[in-house]
RNA sequence: GCCCCCGUAGCUCAGAUGGAUAGAGCGCCGGCCUUCUAAGCCGGAUGUCGCAGGUUCGAGUCCUGCCGGGGGCGCCA
């Protein structure tokens, strides 16, 4: 496998330059002046939704953090805050009214309320973007399956976060790039050729080769073409071939990447020995018992490792090494890769390494997977790349659909295993997380399609005490996202953001319930019908970042 | 032995710098369609947050030890 592919297309969520300003940043602003007021040394106040709602739209622990700063009661202090948080607000704000041990708790005003939800609309696709406060470039490395055999459903685990993770992280306003590594050299390639070697000419496979039904298809198909059939040349070809269905099935999968790297190239460039080089300049090479290693217990590793072995071979580290090293020359200021649990112990060995090439720390991340169970009546079904009875993206796909695969993939946070049940994830009803979300969206667009055909050109504005608690509920789960975003992004975590999105549909559905929007006032129609766009702009987003349809009609 | 992850409702899991009465889904029981999509909604039951200490005005969250589960510790990739 040679060059590069070219990248595959996928919807992308723009990223933005400048931080925007939502309803609830400004508040927390508001927060944050009149507690530096108090003096220096207070933590960065919290800005939260109370646990239950009668206790105010928003609270803040800002009094109970300065209180042991300017040595003050904490309620006493918050009497001050309050006073001086309503003046800064105005208008906007009903009431502040300290509670409990010192909260700080906002009563919002009813036309706060409505022009935050028209702001969201006014905002669009782009509400919740460009959160992130340091812009980096953050390359993000995942799959890199080895390209012997079809994408399993561990690896479309990896395939679903790592663009998820790639969405957000762009969106939360970073520079992003999502790249495949390719292990297209090594024992394993060989092998892999040789068992395609052995199928074509009937025999069995060698100790430990490939035996899936696809190796003999992938003979035959070679054999057909033609040509040599030496088992480096299968190798290579196979290779090729492999990783065009790897490519197909990701792509199916709304998954895309930039840029395809390979292992061979690394080898075949001199980009090995220059690191290898590279390494030997900082000190950090020495050689013993005809090998050449790595001094990587000076950096925090429990041993040193082989880089190139005592046979003259390359380990799997030296190219690796190379790669990250070619990855981080190519201007990427922060390394994402995302690995199955069972390379866990590689990462304080390659974390090593970027620090022998110099990289400071926090220049370097790995993400660990967990695996994935699929059940069905209790059944597991256990995958092996090796063997022929893996369990493929491509089955999974076949059955349940991509948007339930998206989404159940990324479901559960990446570190935990991962059960699936393929019964409720087949099931088109409401247990069924995806079409929950999903249906929520389409019945948004269901009202707009109503209300266009009674339009409310009223111009009035909605009348007063017209704002039922589940649209305000509605609408400040809806403010929430900027937060959501920022946080899922920081942890790593696009899992939050399927979590968030259920939490809207379950508010949008309440609101639906209580809140009648076609039909309603004159006034109220249309202002109801903006909390209505409002929702549908922040779901609409969330299904973006998971690479998840969202319907107009279901 | 060393390192990492995990232990929260019957099940699967959320719980962001420590904050108010620890949440959700599934499952179970019972209700709701002559009006905007019932792929929906409402109500009900269930917890020594693995155990024991410690720090704190306050601990599921932080610290220490222990118990239990999973994974990793190759000149394989």
């Amino acid at each position: 496998m040679s060059g590069s592919p070219p990248a595959g297309r996928a919807p992308r969520v723009t990223p933005m330059s400048a931080a925007p300003t939502d309803p609830v940043s400004s508040l927390r602003r508001v927060i944050t002046d009149a507690v530096a007021e108090l003096g220096d040394g207070v933590a960065e106040p919290g800005l939260e939704r109370p646990p239950r709602a009668e206790l105010g739209d928003y609270s803040s622990n800002a009094a109970m953090l300065a209180a042991p700063v300017v040595r003050r009661a904490p309620r006493d202090v918050a009497s001050d805050l309050a006073e001086s948080v309503a003046a800064r607000i105005g208008a906007d704000v009903d009431s502040v009214e300290v509670a409990g041990p010192g909260f700080l708790n906002l009563h919002m005003t009813e036309a706060w309320m409505r022009a935050a939800a028209a702001e969201v609309v006014a905002a669009g696709g782009r509400f919740g973007s460009g959160v992130v406060d340091e812009p980096r470039k953050i390359l993000v490395e995942f799959v890199s399956a080895n390209p012997t055999g079809p994408i399993t459903v561990a690896s479309g685990r990896h395939a679903a976060y790592g663009d998820s993770l790639a969405r957000l992280l762009a969106f939360a306003g970073h520079e992003v790039g999502r790249e495949y590594y390719i292990n297209d050299a090594g024992g394993q390639i060989r092998l892999f050729g040789e068992s395609i070697a052995a199928r074509i000419e009937g025999r069995g496979v060698p100790e430990g080769g490939y035996e899936g039904d696809y190796v003999a298809e992938l003979g035959e198909r070679i054999a057909a073409e033609g040509g040599a059939v030496d088992a480096e040349a299968l190798a290579q070809r196979g290779v090729e071939l492999m990783v065009d269905s790897i490519r197909a099935t990701l792509e199916r999968a709304r998954v895309s990447f930039d840029r395809w790297s390979s292992e061979r190239d690394l080898h075949e460039s001199g980009a090995i020995d220059e690191a290898v080089e590279a390494l030997r300049e900082r000190g950090l090479v020495y050689e013993s018992e005809d090998a050449i290693w790595l001094r990587t217990t000076d950096l925090g590793d429990d041993k040193d490792r082989v880089l190139v072995k005592a046979d003259g071979e390359p380990t799997y580290f030296a190219p690796d090494i190379a790669y990250h090293r070619d990855k981080l020359q190519r201007g990427w200021d922060l390394l994402i890769d995302v690995w199955g649990a069972d390379h866990h112990g590689y990462v304080a060995r390659m974390a090593a390494a970027m620090a022998a090439l110099g990289e400071p720390e926090g220049s370097f991340e790995v993400e660990i997977m967990q695996l994935v169970n699929l059940l069905e009546g209790g059944e597991r079904a256990r995958m092996s790349k090796r063997r022929g009875d893996f369990a493929t993206l491509d089955d999974l796909i076949d059955d349940i659909g991509v948007d339930a695969t998206r989404f159940f993939l990324v479901q559960r946070s990446h570190e935990t295993p991962l059960d699936i049940d393929l019964e409720l994830a087949r099931k088109q009803s409401a247990d069924n997380p995806v079409y929950y979300v999903q249906y929520a969206h389409a019945r948004i667009c269901s009202l707009f399609r109503a209300a266009a055909e009674d339009p409310d050109e009223s111009g009035e504005p909605a009348p007063a005490g017209s704002l039922e608690p589940a649209e305000r509920r509605l609408i400040t789960t809806l403010l929430e996202y900027p937060g959501q975003v920022a946080h899922a992004a920081r942890v790593r975590e696009p899992h939050a953001i399927g979590g968030y999105a259920r939490d809207v549909a379950s508010d949008f559905h309440a609101f639906y319930r209580d809140c009648r929007v076609v039909g309603a006032e004159p006034g109220l129609q249309a202002a109801r019908l903006e909390v209505c766009g409002a929702a549908r702009v922040v779901i609409a987003s969330c299904l973006e970042l998971l690479g998840i349809e969202a319907p107009e009609e279901m």
